[in-house]
Parts: structure tokens; sequence; C-alpha cells
DNA sequence: TTCCATGTTCCGCA
DNA sequence: TTGCGGAACATGGA
């Protein structure tokens, strides 16, 4: 689930439950999701600190660590869920990263398919440097004229240049399809046939998506009836106009439309 | 058993 | 140079 409204969830969740609390230890169950780091390594970055902040860059999560430790990175690939809980309570399953606190609480990071990566990283500014990703939707100072110069002189469609992190960081392939299915723009028109008043209103459709997603807690069971998200299915009824929800492949990945009111390219 | 999956990266190709 | 499609990653649910 994890895109920009479920890693801002987690963030949230983090920044309620878990900052001011101090790693005891920690434990790594899938060596493969770590980058740039040892097991051991970040077993020992992580203990004996203190969580001081917790910040969202696009879909990454970065956690601060007390006394110039550096940061926490967690990415949760496409099954991944942060997830805190006490110490009487059940772990959840799929756990690949766990910090235990001192005062017997947890913090863990899963992954039921081991996508996803942990590692360490100096700041959160050189890390987005260092990645190459592009502005985060909510970041400050990215308002519609920075969206549309992110946009323009892209040749592809335009679900795969809001797919692509180094354009924007934080859509996924679900909240693309809401925000065009929203626009009523079709997934696969060019970039270049998009007009300046057009990539204006994508871009307060993009904002307005995002910011009721984290409304509602990124919960896919509470988002509007409106919506795509809840009538994500090939033949489903359109829930804004007389059209059918259909399926298709665009840039590799499964999309949704209505084949009405979201207009074919060209 | 087969197909599919909310992400990213790498490769070959246009 | 830019961007696309496909494969790969590892696992489990329908």
């Amino acid at each position: 689930m994890p895109e920009l409204p479920d890693v801002e969830i987690y963030r949230q969740d983090i920044e309620r439950h878990a900052l001011g609390r101090k790693v005891a230890s920690a434990a790594v169950d899938a060596d493969r999701m770590l980058r740039g780091v040892s097991a051991s390594s970040l077993r020992d970055a992580v203990r004996g600190r203190t969580l001081d902040s917790a910040r969202r860059v696009g879909k990454h999560l970065l956690l601060q660590l007390g006394e110039g430790g550096g940061w926490l990175h967690v990415h949760s690939g496409m099954t991944g869920r942060a997830v805190v809980y006490g110490e009487g309570d059940d772990a959840p399953a799929h756990a690949r990263l766990r910090l235990d606190f001192e005062d017997g609480g947890h913090l863990a990071f899963t992954s039921q398919r081991k996508l996803g990566e942990f590692g360490l990283v100096d700041a959160p500014e050189s890390f987005v440097r260092d990645r190459g990703l592009g502005p985060d939707p909510w970041e400050e100072g990215f308002d519609r004229k920075g969206f549309r110069d992110r946009l323009a002189g892209r040749r592809g469609s335009v679900k795969s240049a809001l797919m692509n992190q180094e354009v924007l960081a934080g859509l996924g392939n679900v909240y693309v399809d809401e925000i065009l299915f929203q626009a009523g723009l079709h997934p696969e028109i060019p970039v270049t046939d998009l007009d300046e008043n057009t990539l204006g209103e994508l871009h307060a459709t993009m904002v307005q998506v995002l910011r009721t997603a984290v409304e509602r807690g990124a919960d896919p069971g509470r988002m509007p009836e409106g919506w795509l998200l809840p009538h994500r299915e090939d033949g489903a009824s359109c829930p804004r106009c007389d059209g059918t929800i259909v399926k298709a492949r665009v840039s590799g990945r499964s999309t949704y439309r209505c084949d009405r009111h979201q207009e074919a390219p060209g």
C-alpha cells in the first residue's frame, strides 16, 4: 500500500507513539533489504539512541537518531508497513526490522515480499540529492507553476511522468490512477498534449486527493464513494458518470480508468 | 495450479 | 537523451 498517504500515516503514528523512546536493541530478519550496511552495523547504530524526529520524503521514511546518530532510512516497497506495538501485543507478521524500546514496546517495519530497504543516511537533504528524488508534492514552494515546470518537456504519458520519482516523489500506481480519474484525464495522454491550464488543474487535483487520503488515514475503505479507489475493478460502474471502469496495462502497470469521462488520447 | 500484486532497478531497444 | 516494456526480486492471497 505504501504511497505518499500511507507513508505519511506511518510517520504520524511513529511521531505520536515512538518519538522520545530509547532503542535497547534491534533485530533484522531480511538481510537482502539492507542497503549499504550490515545487520550488525545497523543494530549498533540504533542501539542506545532515542528517536528524535520522523520525516517523510516521497515514499521514504527517515527517523532521526539522537545525539548525532544520523538517520535511519526505511522504504516500504510494495507491501511494507510500520507498526508500533506494546510489550504484550502480538508481533505483526513479516517484521523485517524491529526496534525494541527500553520500556518494552516495539516499532516494527514489515514487508511480506521483502521488497523495500533499510539503511543509514547522514541527513534528509543529502539523501534526497543522492537519490535524485523530485520534490514532494507537499513541499513548501512546490506550487502549480513548479509542478508545470517539472512536467514540461517530458515526452511520455502523463501516468508514467507522475509515477517517476525523479519528477516528483510520492505518487504510485493507485493514487496516480485516482488523480487522473478525478482530473478526467486518460493515463496515456502525452504530457506534451496538456496545456498550462490543464496542468494547473491536475496539480490542484493531486493536492486535494493526497490531502483527503491522509485525512482518512490512507484507509482504502474510508475513501469517498465518488472516488475510483472503492471501484478499482474491471467492469465496475463509474461512480461519476454512466461509464464503466476498465483495466489495462500502462507503463507496465495495471491501470484502471473510466472509459467515458477520461477522454482518449490523440 | 495459475495469476496477480500499492515499488524499484536493470537491461535492451526505439 | 529520454522513455518504454519486460524481467527480476520473494511471498502469499484469490
